[in-house]
DNA sequence: TGAAGAAGTGAACAACTATTCACGGCGGAT
DNA sequence: ATCCGCCGTGAATAGTTGTTCACTTCTTCA
């Protein structure tokens, strides 16, 4: 063996693997998954289109990372704002107004992830990461009946409604307009937020009291 | 003019229009809006692919009244099942049980004609579809809070919040698997219109009876 | 420095589908 | 009966895009 992957090269391939990535990344977030196309994605990145194929095997792969990369974002940062949370009913709004701030600031990006068409190779990938978020806010609502909170219901659908609603009227077709318009963002995440947590059984009042709580941490994403 | 459409010819273009229609509408319950392909539907409709050219100025054209149709024999349903409804809180819990069966007796029509991917030409009929039905159910809710059964809000955010609530959690990928079951078909029909009614503020309580009393003249429509 | 092999290239290829169009035949008018 | 023109046809066309591959360029090591 005349050659060696020396360690300079092994960082310049993975540079090039999230720079393909991150490409892809971005075409998403402009023009959704169907702007992530093998030619564009390689201008982006500045490789030929043939270089692409050199790192991931086929274009279902190249999307299912991206999925997965944004997913475990998304997770993360839901994770982090329930555990900062003082109690379940808190971690669960926080957690639904994370989602509803992260969606909002990246829609189309969001959208090409959860509802957009794919093949079904990459849907395989996709129905991983809704599960794992559905499962996150599933596991928040499951904790938030135990402490009496909530009534008994079926959490996974419970989940499962929760972020269909935030979705759709958050970067649906019939989504409000002028979301980027702060105040208009502000109020259509507490408005999102509310009606959430009074669907799995929180009490109007005390749901308002939950939302208002949850949105203050959260307003400091929207400026990220 | 030496030629003049008789009756019967007439008749018969009207007919086989139909064809077509009715075997995209075929296609796209068993597989999507991806199986509406012209030369598959042409077939269905025992017509060469030319002839639908014939009928349809475009695959667009033709997908677009598809989309107008069912959305129009869903938004009639609608409106049939609410207005049989003793009062608005009632007529409400009718509206969203109606969507919700509806959806689950046609999961993959469902799916094609409200989240799968279309080109832009589409999407604007599709646009109309939803305003339309999430209209209906935003005037319900309406009507609901001026009758002082419901706190005031955002009618017509909480409406396509609803929607988007259902469709997700019954005919979207982390759907249950054995809905086919009618009795798990009912218990998440129940389930989801719940949801809803407690999401737009009836408090939990009271939204069970109105549960249990919309479920009943439902049950029918499964059959059909 | 030169040999060997890896990485990068991009034009050519392939598969898939919407759309067209020149033609055959049927329906209707006279 | 016979002509005219619309209806129906389906093979050919065209546009799009993922994927391949023969070749070039770069990197490593003796």
């Amino acid at each position: 063996m005349v050659y060696r992957r020396t360690h300079q090269v092994v960082k310049r391939l993975a540079a090039r693997r999230s720079a393909i990535l991150a490409a892809a990344r971005d075409a998403a977030a402009e023009g959704g998954m169907a702007a992530v196309q093998i030619a564009p994605v390689a201008v982006r990145a500045n490789v030929a289109a043939g270089t692409v194929y050199r790192y991931f095997p086929s274009k279902a792969e190249l999307i299912s990372e991206l999925i997965a990369e944004v997913s475990r974002d998304e997770l993360a940062a839901i994770r982090r704002a329930a555990d900062a949370a003082p109690g379940p009913s808190s971690a669960l709004a926080a957690a639904v107004t994370t989602v509803a701030v992260h969606v909002l600031s990246q829609r189309k990006l969001a959208w090409g992830i959860l509802a957009e068409p794919v093949d079904v190779d990459v849907s395989v990938s996709r129905l991983a990461s809704r599960r794992e978020i559905s499962g996150e806010i599933a596991a928040r609502i499951e904790a938030a009946v135990r402490a009496g909170h909530l009534p008994a219901q079926d959490t996974a659908l419970a989940a499962t409604a929760l972020l269909g609603a935030l979705h759709e009227s958050l970067v649906g077709p019939l989504a409000p307009e002028n979301l980027d318009d702060p105040a208009k963002l502000r109020d259509a995440v507490q408005t999102v937020t509310l009606l959430a947590l009074r669907a799995v059984g929180v009490m109007d009042a005390r749901a308002r009291g939950l939302v208002v709580q949850a949105v203050l941490p959260a307003k400091a994403l929207v400026g990220a």
